[in-house]
RNA sequence: GUGGGCGUAGCUCAGCUGGUAGAGCACAGGAUUGUGGCUCCUGUGGUCGAGGGUUCGAACCCCUUCGCUCACCCCA
């Protein structure tokens, strides 16, 4: 048997429903804030993320699935969305539109990691970027968007995190103040912590173990040590959320993953999949576009990702999209089948859904089936009915049935339907 | 990459100290001729993850291997 890759997986129906369900609000609300989508190869070269993301991080270091092509070029299957857009707003010259330039986008990422639950190798992810404003404003808007987004999918437990992470210099400073203060205890943090001392020394800062976390609890926060300038953009967004009603919690030791982000930082945690499971992850990246040789284009955004969020969905949000409203049409003896396949197009092109069976079997068989789909209504299309040019129509829920002239079938079928919500 | 758990029908699992496999659900058909949801009957479906070894004989024991899963690292 052939299986699936690992850390892949197929995703089945009804869940399919779900998926586009969240990407059809997803759209909605941030094309509703002035986010258009933007689609982008899943096949870049492996240069742009080595130079955007950073090549200490993890990403590069050891999760991107990168191969040579047949001419010998380096390719890398993007392990995130917003270094291609940095890439395409340099290519297409988008600088040159209105700006700022306010995209969204989404779809399947890929990461070598070991795979376990809301972690796979394929995995998909949503996003905004929001491109050309440097103001603590544009953090607030993304932020508002998020939040919306995720409220509208019945949300309201989630906890947005916030933090400073300054400028890259202030990083520099910050990095070298951190390991001041702990270089007395250096011996005392745990293994992993000895690592990233050299490897990656913010990390330290969110470690789980708890000798790590008292002793990091001592150390000066990202936030007090970075500039004047940074430190006053976060306060006013952290302001600006504020007056918007959003709740978010300041978050001292919070780090992310990727070298561009810098000044503001958030994520976006569930307590369903615990503190260490991200739903989502963005912040501010305004040296991205110059760094890939663009102009100085600042840029705030976040990604998603959307197997969690799907994993968590409230179970308001997942009775609606999953609730439906279906027609059976039962063709009994076989020269009734291909009136009910033009029926059930008149059907479907008057906007409901129709199951037509098409396998032959007894009119016991067919009712069987219909229920078995969910069907509300059956539309019965016998030997007798054909003859007298009508339909019988039954409710499903009801068990009531009533005999209809053929061309009114579609609308009391949708009258039936309607009465179901 | 590191560590733990597990691999028997599509799914959830049973299978006692080794004697060549079962249940429930699901799926299909049926229970007097054209009417579902309950019930009942019947049927389809498994090289017991794979390879090797021990044995007269292995799903059960040993070795190897592959896969899945959970946690860590890290991240969405």
């Amino acid at each position: 048997m052939i299986r699936k890759v690992k850390g892949t997986r197929d995703i089945l129906p009804p869940e399919t429903t779900l998926w586009n369900d969240v990407e059809r609000t997803a759209l909605r609300i941030f094309g509703g804030f002035g986010y258009s989508e933007i689609r982008l190869p899943l096949l870049e070269p492996t240069e742009l993320f080595v130079r955007t993301v950073g090549e200490g991080t993890d990403i590069v270091s050891k999760e991107m699935y990168t191969f040579a092509d047949r001419k010998g070029r380096s390719l890398t299957l993007r392990p995130e969305g917003t270094a291609s857009v940095a890439r395409a707003f340099i290519e297409n010259g988008l600088g040159q539109r209105p700006q700022p330039l306010r995209l969204s986008y989404f779809g399947p990422m890929f990461r070598y990691e070991k795979a376990q639950r809301g972690r796979y190798r394929q995995f998909s992810q949503i996003g905004i970027e929001l491109l050309g404003a440097a103001t603590p404003a544009a953090d607030v808007e993304v932020i508002v968007a998020l939040h919306t987004f995720l409220a509208e999918l019945g949300f309201d437990d989630l906890i947005i995190a916030l933090n400073n992470l300054g400028d890259p210099e202030d990083r520099e400073r910050f990095i070298a103040g951190l390991k001041t203060e702990l270089t007395p205890h250096r011996d005392e943090l745990c293994g992993d912590c000895q690592r990233r001392w050299e490897e990656n020394p913010l990390r330290i800062l969110d470690c789980k173990v708890q000798r790590c976390r008292e002793l990091v609890a001592e150390t000066t926060p990202v936030a007090d040590v970075v500039s004047e300038d940074a430190a006053r953009h976060v306060a006013a967004v952290e302001a600006g959320l504020q007056e918007a009603s959003i709740p978010v919690r300041r978050a001292p030791r919070l780090v992310r993953g990727l070298d561009y982000y810098l000044r503001t930082v958030f994520e976006v945690i569930s307590p369903e999949l615990g503190e260490d499971t991200v739903i989502c992850g963005g912040g501010r990246y305004d040296r991205l576009i110059s760094d890939l040789g663009g102009a100085a284009v600042p840029g705030v955004g976040f990604a998603i990702g959307e197997d969690r969020l799907v994993d968590v969905l409230p179970q308001s949000f997942k009775d609606r999209a999953l609730e439906q409203r279906i027609v059976a049409v039962l063709p009994v003896g076989g020269a009734a089948a291909a009136q009910a396949t033009s029926l059930a197009r008149d059907l479907v092109l008057s906007g409901v859904t129709a199951h037509t069976e098409v396998t032959g079997r007894s009119l016991k068989a067919c009712l069987k089936w219909a229920t078995k789909m969910a069907a509300s209504v059956a539309v019965i299309l016998g030997e007798s009915e054909r003859a007298d040019g009508v339909a019988l129509i039954r409710d499903l829920d009801r068990g009531e049935q009533e005999t209809v002239a053929l061309g009114d079938v579609v609308a009391r079928v949708a009258e039936l339907l309607q009465a179901r919500r």
